[in-house]
RNA sequence: GCCCCGGUGGUGGAAUUGGUAGACACGCAGGACUUAAAAUCCUGUGACCCGCAACGGUCGUAACGGUUCAACUCCGUUCCGGGGCACCA
């Protein structure tokens, strides 16, 4: 009986979708745990051999959990909504529903082959209205609440409308510094201007603090895709999907207060086990820093009463200014500048309006400003500084204002030399006069009352002295700005509220979901509105009342589906209570590196804000997250000559005028192409001549990414197909670390795949048949099976899947040798495969025992007592016995060793009159002791 | 420029807290079975030296230096690669 791998995966995929084994209940004693995987976008395309990296991983784990005794919770669905849905049904007049629902029926034919073992009866989809009821509820709640910001915490909007109605707003700043009352024109306001207010101002008041709130911002504008753009979906000032320009463009969109949670954010990162390089990325993305807010007098033709607030990290320098740097579009450039420059400064605006963010971002290193005229006082000892308009400080973060400290900051240093303005230098010889240093550790020099104090120590002191004096306060800036929540488009979620008057009221709850309406316009309605806009009579509800016609980003869907998979059908709640308190956060989430920033911090702020709001009792989704590598392309090229359909071999290339052009990898065997089959695969080729090398025809190679334009892409049916789905579960572990980029590589497969086959022997032979056997196992093979399983264990508690595998093939090798058939011995080894290798597991186990399915068995244990030989430590003759060293270590008396220390001065050097923790042998010579 | 991660045979990669570096696999070479091939199995495989032989010697984890009885592992400097951020004051 030989391993026919299609016959027995089939059989078993078919046995457990009948049997719904790995159905997971809510109600259970047995201790839960949660694996997630990173949700699919269903593209077009299908999976390939990338994708299903990080879901073999997740199901290796949960079963081997599954396998410890836990309740495993391990389901999928889909992002269902999306741009290219939409983008596909302009071009080709397809509904995305309908192409979406096509795409998700390929995803999960792909998905089957490989043989998960997810929840299929809990598959969220984001589009389903079932679905999105709840992502629209979600949304609601953020709109109705607020930051407390002396709580710390989101509450719901009516505690803060009872504090303005006792109190007013007095401790409670409005987070936009810039906003105004509408009459007033001031930012505060009594309880009793609250009463006067009317119902317009009271709503304009509430949304400047509402988490989600509507704005008219600065948004980036991508006129070829005829939808705003969140900051991280535009890359070097183009779209990130398509790489269209973007341009900024006032609109009034919904966003989320998520600079709120800039400190929470951050915080929270310190509770959760994500890689180094993914709180990296996160902390730069928040982008915290502290330092101080100053205030100076500022004098033009005259005096003028409103100071500069400028904002900086280092305020040690403050004697080191030389010179002022404001925004162009500070709103003190038109007050300040002098008669003498208004002319220079208008022509300057001229300039800096012509130029696009494409164009400031491509030219960060020219050097541009313009005097104002105006001079800010230093209030410490009164020196007049010049001030400055130029396009390097940016408007939207801290004040729109620096100081500019030259002999201590490259930029300054700069701009200081490139106009000419003579240099402070307050860090004696640190300051060489050629390029700034940027030390904190330097002494201070000329610097009044802080000099002779290192750097750093004098931030502290100076910032101090300010507050005192009144002049400024410490301050904390973020760089991260509040999330664009709206998208013109029509595959996505409706924004679930009705404007009157033009404001924006939440929906009731039972009126939800707000569903989508038919249509079959996608293009957009221009004006800066998306496809919905055309839906004009379910835009205008009555004359009175009007819907948003924005839809919400994907990442809106994204925020909360894990909390779903708890409880995915229920229709009263967004999940019950219960549900979310047993299941609780995910235990471990697996996915890709790209989405370390978006949505990896939209779901910690959903699931911090309905914390915040009591739906949960943790605030933190993700307890581990492991950042799957990229599986990349191996792409073949061949070399046409110009202008001819001749095509020449890789090494004589560089003797023609050649094209390159990509060939699919499935017609090249390692390198050689199989030219018969080149003709074949385009008309174009049908005539080619080859000239070849040694009777062959070399392909040229690249790395890069799987892509189906360049025909490099690998589809995992294919795989399965020829070697099986356990093999194609085991290769893609055993190409190296879960977390390292690779690219895909069959040559290896093989290996794996005999691996499976001589496993496969242990237990049936072709021609005696089977081969097992109940006989006692020998200590030999005891110690194979005990080593295996702590090996196995170790590995796959630490996601080392690569060494797991490893670890399957010492073992097999080392029972072969040993002629091991026994049934005592197979029974466990086929226990600790199955996570891996499920398919074959379940069938020998299935020959092997009457035990029922393999996925019921229990993880079995491994004894320490066969370990010794395994471990580093070997057997040495002690008086004539063989000892081995750890019996040696736990031996109380530790007469013998006393005796042997006697022997080694060497040994008697490192005790150093201490005894003994750990003796360290090589091949049988004592080399180190631990003490 | 700044920040993070990494660099081990011909290749992918092992080495859990500093303790036999190169497990396992690919590839390659030789052999067995076979008319032959495939499949399967066996042997060898970091470099160099010595030798009839050895469980013989020397070197060796990007480079140099340090700590230690002992360093792929810890510390310092440099080089190279990958990723992130980038006029963020």
């Amino acid at each position: 009986m030989e391993y026919n791998f299609r016959k027995i995966e089939k059989k078993w995929q078919q046995q457990w979708k009948d049997s719904g084994v790995y159905k997971v209940v809510n109600e259970t004693q047995r201790p839960k745990y949660y694996v997630l995987d990173m949700f699919p976008y269903p593209s077009g395309t299908g999976l390939h051999v990338g994708h299903p990296l990080g879901y073999i991983a997740s199901d290796i784990y949960a079963r081997y959990k599954r396998l410890k005794g836990f309740n495993v919770l391990h389901p999928m669905g889909y992002d269902a909504f999306g741009l290219p849905a939409e983008q596909y049904a302009i071009e080709h007049g397809i509904h995305p529903a309908i192409s979406t629902e096509n795409n998700i029926n390929t995803f999960r034919k792909q998905l089957d082959n490989i043989g998960f073992s997810y929840d299929w009866s809990r598959e969220v989809r984001t589009c389903d209205p079932g679905y999105y009821k709840w992502t629209q509820w979600i949304f609601l709640q953020i709109f109705d609440s607020w930051f407390n910001r002396k709580l710390e915490k989101a509450q719901r909007i009516e505690t803060l409308i009872g504090i303005f109605e006792k109190e007013g707003n007095a401790g409670y700043e409005i987070p936009n510094e810039k906003f105004k009352i509408e009459g007033s024109g001031k930012k505060h306001f009594t309880a009793v201007d609250w009463k006067t207010f009317d119902e317009k101002t009271r709503q304009e008041i509430l949304m400047q603090y509402r988490l989600a709130y509507l704005a008219y911002t600065d948004v980036n504008w991508c006129e070829a895709l005829g939808t705003v753009l969140a900051n991280d979906e535009v890359i070097n000032g183009v779209s990130y999907r398509g790489g269209f320009p973007v341009v900024k463009k006032k609109m009034r969109q919904w966003n989320l207060r998520i600079t709120e949670y800039a400190e929470r954010l951050l915080i929270g990162l310190d509770e959760v086990d994500f890689s180094d390089s993914m709180k990296e990325i996160q902390k730069n993305w928040i982008g915290k820093s502290s330092g101080a807010e100053i205030s100076f007098k500022v004098k033009s033709d005259g005096p003028i009463e409103k100071s500069l607030r400028v904002y900086t990290t280092r305020p040690d320098t403050i004697f080191g200014v030389d010179f002022m740097v404001i925004a162009p579009e500070h709103e003190l450039v038109n007050e300040i500048t002098a008669k003498s420059s208004k002319a220079a400064i208008a022509e300057y605006l001229q300039y800096v309006q012509s130029r696009s963010d494409v164009e400031r971002m491509a030219e960060v290193k020219k050097i541009t400003g313009c005097f104002t005229g105006a001079y800010a006082i230093n209030p410490f000892n009164g020196r007049e500084i010049p001030i400055w308009i130029a396009e390097y400080v940016l408007i939207g973060y801290g004040t729109g204002a620096i100081m500019g400290v030259p002999c201590g900051d490259e930029r300054d240093h700069k701009f200081a030399k490139h106009f000419d303005i003579s240099i402070t230098n307050i860090i004696g010889p640190h300051y060489n006069g050629e390029e700034a240093n940027p030390t904190k550790d330097a002494i201070l020099t000329n610097s009044n009352f802080i000099t002779g104090m290192v750097m750093k120590d004098a931030i502290g002191k100076v910032i101090d002295k300010i507050e005192e004096t009144g002049i400024g306060k410490r301050q904390v800036n973020y760089k991260m700005r509040d999330a664009g929540w709206s998208r013109q488009r029509y595959w996505g979620e409706p924004f679930p509220v009705v404007y009157r008057d033009n404001i924006p009221y939440a929906m009731d709850e039972k009126d939800l979901p707000l569903e989508l309406p038919p249509s079959d316009d996608f293009k957009s309605a221009g004006n800066g509105e998306g496809p919905l806009a055309n839906v004009k009579d379910w835009i205008y509800i009555s004359e009175q009342e009007k819907r948003d016609t924005n839809t919400m980003p994907t990442h809106a869907g994204a925020a909360w589906y894990f909390l779903r998979y708890t409880d995915p059908h229920n229709d009263k709640k967004f999940a019950d209570k219960k549900a979310l308190d047993y299941w609780n956060q995910v235990d471990v989430y697996i996915g890709g590196a790209e989405h370390a920033v978006a949505h990896l911090l939209y779901s910690r702020l959903w699931v911090k804000i309905l914390h915040d709001l009591g739906y949960l009792n943790f605030d933190e989704p993700f307890r581990k997250l492991i950042n799957q590598g990229k599986i990349t392309g191996d792409s073949r090229f061949v070399y046409r000559i110009r202008g001819t359909n001749q095509f020449v071999s890789y090494g004589l290339k560089k003797n023609y005028e050649t094209d390159e052009l990509h060939v699919d990898v499935n017609i090249v065997n390692g390198v050689e192409l199989d030219t018969e089959a080149f003709k074949n695969w385009k008309p174009d080729f049908a005539g080619a001549e080859f000239i070849l090398e040694e009777g062959k025809y070399q392909c040229g190679t690249a790395i890069e990414k799987m892509s189906k334009s360049y025909f490099n892409v690998i589809n995992p049916d294919e795989v399965v197909e020829k070697y099986g789905a356990d093999t194609f579960r085991m290769y893609e572990m055993f190409l190296g670390p879960l977390e390292a980029s690779k690219p895909w590589d069959i040559k290896g497969i093989e290996g794996v795949h005999r691996f499976l086959k001589k496993l496969w022997r242990l237990f049936f032979d072709e021609v005696k048949g089977k081969l097992w056997n109940d006989d006692k196992a020998t200590e030999a093979e005891l110690k194979v099976l005990h080593k295996t399983i702590k090996q196995i264990e170790e590995a796959t508690d630490r996601f080392s899947f690569n060494t797991g595998v490893s670890g399957f093939m010492i073992a097999i090798n080392e029972l072969t040798d040993l002629k091991c058939n026994k049934k005592e011995i197979l029974e466990k080894i086929l226990i600790l495969l199955t996570p891996y290798a499920p398919h074959i597991a379940e069938e020998l186990w299935n020959h092997l025992s009457n035990k029922g399915s393999i996925l019921d068995a229990a993880y079995p244990d491994c004894d320490p007592k066969f370990l010794l030989e395994s471990s580093k430590e070997y057997p040495i003759s002690v008086n004539g016995k063989l000892r081995t060293t750890m019996d040696i270590a736990l031996d109380a008396a530790q007469q013998d060793i006393e005796k042997m220390v006697l022997d080694n001065m060497v040994i008697q050097k490192w005790l150093d009159g201490k005894s003994p923790k750990k003796i360290i042998f090589v091949k049988g010579k004592m080399v180190n002791v631990v003490v």
